[in-house]
DNA sequence: GGCGCGGGTTAAAACGTTTCACCCCCCCGT
DNA sequence: ACGGGGGGGTGAAACGTTTTAACCCGCGCC
């Protein structure tokens, strides 16, 4: 519409040479007053934009660094990517969402993306264990934080959540309250945190010093409200259902949820339910339901402080690997009420 | 980590000219077989990546499209942004996402950042019903899709959906199984589509011929969980309650499911409840909720389109003003059931 | 046997910044 | 009066691409 306006345009209207123009832009306080008002009115007239592109061309300094996220759908992961935004937003920055849907094609094909950007740095949940497509990406020269997946690789930044705690957690608490027939409803076992939150759960298991029959693990094929419901209703099957189910997280929490409440289940009575993560949804259910509290916008915060320090001076950088502690929230659907029993056991 | 390898690099060791090179990158069918795949292994060698920053500057067509949102919090947004992303990344594009979180000033930052990034379009959920913001951008050459916010601007292309037709459906729903003193629980007048819906909602009352107290208007200041359960929290207080809430969205609505159900109100059968968005979780929530649905992916995937066919086609671009149809989903939480009504009314 | 032609390749200009070395001029000290 | 110094400004190079005009060369055609 309008014709581009470039700083040689600004410099000529302001009778000044580019040099000084880019100067008030960037070090206002070296040029004398009279002629940086005069600029900055040119500026003003013409609707000047400084490129970006051409910017970054010469300096080598990008201003914008990428997210790629499991799912998007995910409200833990957009707390997390809230997170994010606001630490690069204060630091001048944007943010690049990509979303890889779980799938390693997806994940490598914005990772590509984000390479050819030349982004300042790039904050990952890697679909894979293998780390190859993050490794790609740290040998070209880009700072990568490791999102919500531990590594032991001293040459990244990583920032995540004690999964085997939080697993223990949930499940200690569960048998603290009295729970005896527990079903871990978990994600598919490529996924770490899954496999993580587990561990943590046996873990819970065994310090107890109670026999491993109580737990049991139901294995569904994705982490979504859809699955949990399925997973309900094959629990509900069964001819003896569980007292207590542990979600791998709140959208499969929420899913069983409703099955049970729907079937005329009473929560926590009949049967209890933890879930993990602790989105907003999770204290609005029907039942509030208990859940492993994660920080997820600070998780989003401290992996972008990472990688924005570390692109700021990479020499003095040290990598370090973030553990956050996760948190029980006990609400309603896992607190033990007095009730008849109905299969006596403990 | 690496020294940096540029087209140049690639030229020299595959012993051609960096003309060559970008040919192959860019035309691979005008270059002899040969010599394409000796570039190729050159790049595979070195580990070359394109500098897009260089790209853009020289071609001018950058490959990026930024979009600004209202919340990322919200459900809604986050399944239109997977509508963007899926067809942006199609055609090669990065998104970059923008959260306004309702603050003018914060959108005002972003869109100068995207501004300086010479995205190729905008995608934006205004905050404010001036659209200086927008004009700016436009102004300077930029494409601007308005998202969610229907506008007579011809100058701009619009999606959104007919949310003064949603709210009428909403509401005729209700007046039909036979409910009469609704509460509209509705976000600021400031935001446009609250407005909107409750238009719908009192067209709806006239269109049957309804007395216009049946429909009264409870104004809350976000449309969050939270502001959600005080609505419900003021609403139980009261000597005598609706019989129906309808909710101008569902986060709304799910806070008022929740604190209602808590509080031994059954729903639908004491106070019926009906959402908008039609939100995932709303099929979930205790008692599956009756809501407008809006095509979230849909308007996200057509505004996608629209953005990148008018900067394809600049001039022969017509800009489009597309309106989708709302659709009301019944659910349980708004069914008429038989069960003795507290006081016979109609 | 010269000519035009066209496929394949190249050299160089251009994109809009930033940065760096340099210049001008005025003021100050001697 | 002259040299030094410094504040304020300039000009040009450089960043890594894409693009265009030109070039080279072999070939078929008149």
């Amino acid at each position: 519409m309008v014709a581009p306006v470039s700083i040689r345009d600004v410099a000529t209207r302001a009778k000044v040479s580019v040099g000084t123009v880019s100067n008030v832009l960037n070090r206002p306080e070296v040029v004398a007053p009279a002629t940086r008002d005069r600029v900055m009115g040119a500026i003003e007239e013409l609707g000047f934009v400084r490129n970006d592109a051409a910017r970054q061309l010469r300096s080598g300094t990008p201003r914008a660094i990428g997210l790629v996220v499991l799912d998007v759908g995910n409200p833990f992961f957009t707390d997390v990517a809230r997170g994010v935004e606001d630490t690069a937003s204060e630091a001048g920055h944007a943010v690049i969402l990509c979303n890889s849907d779980e799938s390693s094609q997806r994940e490598a094909r914005h990772v590509e993306l984000l390479a050819e950007q030349r982004v300042h740095g790039v904050l990952i949940t890697p679909v894979d264990t293998d780390l190859a497509a993050v490794r790609r990406l740290r040998d070209r020269g880009m700072s990568v934080v490791l999102l919500d997946h531990p590594t032991t690789d001293p040459d990244l930044c990583a920032v995540a959540v004690d999964d085997r705690a939080g697993g223990e957690l949930a499940v200690t608490h569960l048998l603290a309250e009295g729970y005896e027939r527990i079903v871990m409803v978990n994600g598919p076992s490529r996924i770490h945190q899954a496999r993580q939150r587990h561990d943590g759960a046996v873990d819970a298991v065994r310090k107890a010093g109670r026999d491993e029959g109580v737990l049991e693990e139901l294995e569904v094929p994705a982490l979504n409200v859809a699955s949990g419901q399925r997973a309900a209703e094959q629990l509900l099957a069964r001819s003896t259902r569980p007292d207590a189910v542990f979600c791998a997280n709140d959208l499969l929490a929420l899913g069983v949820l409703q099955v049970l409440v729907r079937a005329g289940v009473r929560v926590p009575e009949d049967i209890a339910i933890v879930g993990y993560d602790d989105i907003d949804f999770a204290a609005a259910a029907a039942v509030p339901l208990t859940s492993v509290r994660q920080p997820r916008q600070l998780i989003g915060r401290t992996a972008a402080e990472l990688v924005i320090a570390e692109t700021m001076t990479p020499a003095e950088h040290e990598h370090r690997h973030v553990l956050f502690a996760p948190e029980l929230v006990v609400r309603e659907s896992s607190r033990r009420v007095q009730r008849p029993r109905r299969r006596g056991r403990g």
